[in-house]
DNA sequence: CGTTCGATGCACT
DNA sequence: GTGCATCGAACGT
């Protein structure tokens, strides 16, 4: 019921160096307008996967059926299925023909947080207590079980939605960049960027 | 604290 | 058949 003066992000914020939306990412909002109600989280980390170059991301082979929406143009869903129980969410950005991605790995919860805890909880099949607000969406298979997104959204389009990111004019208080997270090959690369000490952060090691 | 490991689907070789 | 951009339970120290 609050929340009403965020702004959706156009496809040029996408349309621009990776790294540069990366940072920019930090403290806007993931909204996903769905029948049972509306969710919504500001995102406090979040990775980068640029290229054909880099042996993470998924366009490292080449075009496939897989990563199409990797070369379609910024603004739009990569959505796709891991370890064969997670969805995880990206943004498409750079130019078409240019395979980068930011993958959302966290967010704070702002809206529908009971939508939330009931995604969650169905999904341990409601066998335990509440899952505290800043577990609620940390960690990218987490996020997308709380805002009930899944491949049916892939290719979906960030601007028009059902799935939107805003400009709620959030300051971010510091970003602390570290090594990706999760990954077998070029781990190194500081291309993961997280709200500095933000509760809501995901991973065994948290904080840097 | 720490580490290991099973669940589970599918794109790709 | 292999290998994941994960999670959380189950163990060991």
């Amino acid at each position: 019921m609050s929340g009403r003066r965020g702004s959706v992000l156009p496809v040029s914020f996408y349309a621009r160096p990776t790294l540069d939306v990366l940072a920019d990412m930090i403290g806007k909002v993931l909204v996903h307008d769905h029948p049972a109600g509306r969710a919504a989280g500001a995102i406090v980390e979040a990775e980068a996967y640029i290229g054909e170059d880099d042996p993470a991301c998924h366009a490292a082979p080449g075009p496939t059926k897989r990563n199409a929406p990797l070369y379609g143009p910024p603004g739009r869903a990569y959505v796709y299925l891991n370890y064969g129980i997670h969805d995880l969410v990206n943004a498409v950005t750079e130019d078409e023909g240019r395979p980068a991605a930011i993958l959302i790995r966290a967010l704070a919860p702002l809206e529908g947080i009971d939508l939330m805890q009931d995604r969650r909880r169905a999904r341990r099949q409601g066998r335990d207590a509440p899952v505290p607000e800043a577990n609620l969406c940390c960690g990218p298979g987490n996020l997308t079980v709380a805002m009930a997104i899944d491949r049916r959204l892939n290719g979906s389009d960030l601007v028009r939605g059902p799935i939107t990111i805003e400009d709620r004019g959030i300051v971010v208080p510091g970003l602390v960049y570290s090594g990706r997270i999760g990954i077998r090959h070029a781990a190194d690369r500081p291309w993961r960027c997280v709200w500095r000490g933000h509760p809501a952060l995901s991973g065994p090691r948290r904080g840097s």
